[in-house]
RNA sequence: GGACGGGUGGCAGAGCGGUCAAAUGCACCGGACUGUAAAUCCGGCGGGCGAGAGCCCUACGUUGGUUCGAAUCCAACCCCGUCCA
């Protein structure tokens, strides 16, 4: 029988492993694994991502997944010197974050069934622990060698910043998470990032220590492309799971515009095509890699397990659309289905008629940051109107009627990828 | 509490009285080449005004001061690091 730590193995998403019984006891018996994720911000990112496809495929595999927001873990990060209302203000921003999490993590996990997902948050157990209780009962098991001897810790010590002792004791708050899940939820291993080694083995160890029973931990690969940088980061910021932030639209040029030798990785890691598809894929995209089928796929994949079947499918339409070759033929009905779906803005017919400096519809449409950027991009070449670069005769040009790609709509387009749909309305 | 070092653009890191909107590298943005790829090359990279030469505003931890002029000198304060108590 194959475990779910070798399918995880054959996909790429296991970094390292406490101890290779975990793998044994996976293909024989049903066990409980948690991940923590702690509500830094308001919405996850694409680097939880491998996370919880982890967790989902512990689920797929029989197992029970226990996803834990550190409502308690994530009050570590606060500065002591904050006045009592900011504090305040603070717990309730940590609120709504670990509501926002919750929510977001609930899509990708199903909570129902014999081995229903569970979701935790840890400030029910850490919140109410008494600082002296806790030095004696969990701080006591910990020595300040092993603690020093962390990567984390280390790194930190000997960079400029240094490290305050608030966040020297988040290990053993993740360690005590753990062994409180291991004896309230039967839950005896612990997934996470490979950031999260230290701590997780803070946990392992601590549970042998104290309650003598056999825990393990099991980290992912960091997410990095073919370039070695991290993922979920843009110029613009993180990459969100959640739509209001980061439209599928988005989303999907986001994967479509990665690069060839990140496809099959990306596949196999962050999607749950079976694997000889994921190759049979990535062989007809080398045959033909100007057709970009890896990209397509992946955008497709990711965009569906991220924001649903329904948003994929727009997102790809939307995106063949703008990017297809025949945008000439666009009329205002097409043009408008795929408006709400794309970046876009509505501006008023009469500044048509009056004659729109290009400067300022490049403003309106949030194509660029400033009239001094508008002013570089057109210099450059690199303002498409209906996606023709051609007759632009310096900043000075206006845009009218005569502009329009349909009866109401034009396409502004800057640079290569980044596109904006302009209604003007009466 | 003391000694020393340090706080400069998204990051790293020069500058140490005018020629500094601030060298250089990375990141980022355009363009060429392509394939919404990579590599490479070219251009750009605080903002406003101007067709343009250019003009103006805001910026080098904070606040004051010296000076015709300060990222650069002085003072106080805040923050970080290292060592000492």
């Amino acid at each position: 029988m194959t475990g779910i730590i070798d399918t995880l193995r054959e996909r790429g998403l296991v970094q390292d492993i406490t101890d290779e019984a975990l793998a044994e006891k996976c293909r024989k018996e049903r066990i409980t694994v948690y991940i923590g994720f702690d509500p830094t911000a308001s919405s996850l990112h694409i680097g939880h991502l491998v996370s919880i496809l982890v967790l989902r495929h512990f689920q797929l595999a029989g197992h029970t997944p226990l996803a834990v927001v550190g409502g308690g873990t994530g009050m570590i990060g606060d500065p002591s010197g904050r006045s009592a209302e900011r504090n305040l203000l603070t717990r309730e921003e940590l609120e709504e974050n670990v509501e926002a999490l919750r929510a977001t993590l609930k899509r990708f996990l199903d909570f129902d069934g014999e081995n229903a997902a569970v979701l935790l948050n840890n400030a029910d157990w850490l919140a109410e622990y008494r600082f002296l209780d806790f030095l004696r009962d969990v701080g006591k098991y910990f020595r300040l060698g092993d603690m020093l001897g962390k990567e984390s810790v280390r790194r930190r010590m000997e960079s400029e910043s240094g490290l305050s002792y608030t966040e020297f004791s988040y290990q053993l708050l993740q360690a005590y998470d753990f062994r409180y899940l291991y004896e309230h939820h039967n839950c005896i291993a612990q997934a996470g990032g490979s950031d999260q080694w230290g701590n997780i083995t803070a946990g392992t160890d601590y549970i042998r220590r104290t309650v003598g029973g056999d825990a393990y931990g099991m980290t992912t690969p960091l997410l990095t492309n073919a370039q070695g940088e991290k993922m979920g980061k843009t110029a613009e910021g993180a990459v969100w799971l959640d739509s209001e932030r980061f439209s599928p639209y988005k989303f999907y040029q986001f994967w479509m515009q990665q690069e060839d030798r990140d496809v099959d990785r990306f596949l196999r890691m962050l999607t749950f095509m079976p694997l000889e598809e994921v190759s049979a894929v990535v062989r007809e995209h080398e045959a033909n890699p100007s057709e970009r089928l890896g990209q397509r796929r992946l955008a497709r994949e990711m965009t569906a397990l991220v924001h649903g079947e329904a948003e994929a499918a727009k997102a790809e339409e939307a995106s063949m659309a703008l990017f297809g070759r025949n945008l000439q033929k666009m009329s205002d009905e097409q043009l408008r289905s795929i408006f709400p779906d794309v970046p876009s803005v509505r501006i008023s017919r009469n500044e048509l008629q009056a004659g729109l400096p290009v400067l300022d519809l490049l403003l309106q449409s949030n194509l660029v940051p400033s009239k001094k950027e508008a002013k570089r991009l057109l210099s450059q070449g690199g303002v498409y109107l209906n996606n023709s670069a051609d007759s632009w005769p310096g900043d000075r040009r206006t845009v009218g009627p005569d502009d329009l790609l349909s009866e109401s709509m034009l396409v502004l387009r800057a640079g290569k990828k980044k596109y904006c749909l302009v209604e003007f309305t009466p």
